[in-house]
RNA sequence: GGCAGAUUGCCCGAGCGGCCAAUGGGAGCGGACUGUAAAUCCGUCGGUUAAUACCUCCGAAGGUUCGAAUCCUUCAUCUGCCA
């Protein structure tokens, strides 16, 4: 078996824990499960849920047995952001939520064998429990005086208050533990840096209503050499699901990696052994212009998060529209294909006049390189814009038909990384 | 329940009757330099427009005024103090 504990200390991977010692020894002693949970916030996982995801697969991976909770219920009242009080979702949306991360959970955990992971939700366990019982049997356990310690809840007490809502979540999470405790002999969660006040309250209803004890481990939070949070990009998070982040954008992310960060992301992400690893950083340093370990990066976790055949469009999508080489001479299935993946847009043939398309500013607006007119003739002026890699000066110019790709594509280029297609359809 | 204060663009934060599409900072975007990197410098940063100009905008709805982000009324939310 492997020594999971080991492998994460080497990975750099732990923040906090309870008793270590105690929990290698736990661990060393045969499977043990635990669990970790992802509330549904919004209708997909993103890059900072899969780091959580992820550290439960290795996990799994050393011999343990997973439990995926979907935080059905908790997703109904939001966990305290030191920022301010969270608009309630409907039960409608959270619901629809809860199924979409569902699918997403069950594409990283093995479902055979013997130490099988099994998706759980919270709703299951909370739906039926009346107030009075909560109150009694949970509410009793806590003190008040410990849960404003919680640093979301004083930053929020400081400010501009809490609910009664969210004020409680951390009970909700604390019965989670215990029930799947009782339920499937779970004792240990992990989860970031900044759940571990919920996961120790846990760990202490447990101690007070099982007088047993048992485990919790978090995971450093990520951060990026710049300053910025880790997972965003100028178009927003990086999600899992490939409807809201293509899998062309998701491989572009990777490998425009800084280079300051790649230790880190391999560390966090990275199935790879600690041979490869040290090599890939090794590459970086001698040979930063290769960007070998963003390469690497990229390929695997597309190739996990979206699969092989998704991830080959993907790299060969980027290699074609940031080659060096020509675009003309690109093959019309590879060109197309590479632009299918980026953005597109088209234009109807009974829009072309005398041969000529609509202005480079509508076709700019429309392909969503830029959000609107003005935006395209500012994006222009400062000389930003690209079509087929030659800039673009004048506003008012209109490709013809002679200026398309195959007779059918026009390649815009916004700055240097923003790409998308011009298709022209045949009339209908 | 009473009194006082607050609510400005993605975020922070000035403005307190016309010169306000609204100072400044951050983020973002483009250019130069590069490695589809970082840092730095320059530019830009509501919409339509070739431009003049027009439209929308300062919590919400009304009102005063030739003119309102700025004054008044009501409402909503938040904060503090007093019951």
């Amino acid at each position: 078996m492997i020594d999971i504990i080991d492998e994460l200390l080497w990975r750099e991977q732990i923040a906090q824990s309870t008793d270590l010692g105690a929990l290698h020894e736990a661990l060393s002693a045969g499977p043990m499960t635990l669990y970790c949970g992802f509330d549904p916030t919004a209708p997909s996982l993103h890059l900072g849920n899969l780091a959580q995801i992820l550290t439960v697969r290795r996990f799994q991976q050393a011999g343990h047995r997973p439990l995926a909770l979907v935080g059905g219920a908790t997703g109904l009242i939001g966990d305290p952001k030191s920022t301010g009080e969270r608009t309630l979702n409907s039960e409608e949306i959270v619901q629809d939520w809860v199924g979409r991360i569902r699918a997403q959970l069950e594409r990283f955990y093995d479902f055979d064998g013997p130490n099988a992971a099994v998706v759980v939700n919270n709703y299951d366990w909370t739906k039926s429990m009346s107030v009075l019982e909560f109150l009694r049997d949970i509410g009793k356990h806590f003190s008040v005086n410990r849960m404003l310690d919680r640093e979301a809840v004083a930053a929020r007490l400081a400010k501009d208050g809490i609910s009664y809502t969210e004020f409680s979540y951390q009970l909700l999470q604390s019965f989670d533990f215990l029930e799947l405790f009782r339920r499937y002999g779970c004792v240990l969660q992990t989860g970031g840096s900044d759940q571990w006040g919920n996961i120790t309250a846990g760990v202490d209803l447990i101690r007070r209503t099982e007088q047993t004890s048992v485990h919790a481990l978090t995971t450093p939070l990520l951060t990026k050499a710049d300053g910025s949070k880790f997972g965003k990009t100028e178009t927003g998070t990086i999600w899992l699901d490939p409807a809201l982040t293509s899998p062309y954008d998701f491989f572009q992310f990777w490998l425009n990696a800084d280079d300051r960060d790649v230790k880190n992301l391999l560390h966090t992400f990275s199935f790879k052994s600690r041979e490869e690893i040290a090599e890939l950083l090794l590459a970086t340093e001698e040979r930063p212009h290769e960007r070998a370990a963003q390469r690497a990066l990229a390929e695997e976790l597309t190739d996990l998060v979206h699969g092989l055949h998704e991830r080959e469009s993907a790299e060969a999508a980027g290699r074609a529209l940031f080659g060096h080489g020509d675009l003309a001479a690109l093959p019309h299935a590879t060109l197309a294909a590479a632009l299918r993946e980026a953005a597109h847009a088209g234009v109807q043939a009974d829009e072309v006049i005398d041969g000529a398309l609509p202005s480079i500013d509508e076709l700019l607006t429309r392909s969503g390189l830029v959000s609107s007119k003005s935006a395209a003739r500012r994006t222009i002026a400062e000389g930003g814009a690209y079509a087929n890699n030659e800039r673009i000066t004048d506003e008012n110019w209109r490709p013809t038909t002679e200026n398309l790709l195959h007779g059918e594509w026009l390649v815009l280029r916004r700055g240097k990384r923003s790409v998308a297609g011009i298709q022209l359809f045949p009339s209908s």
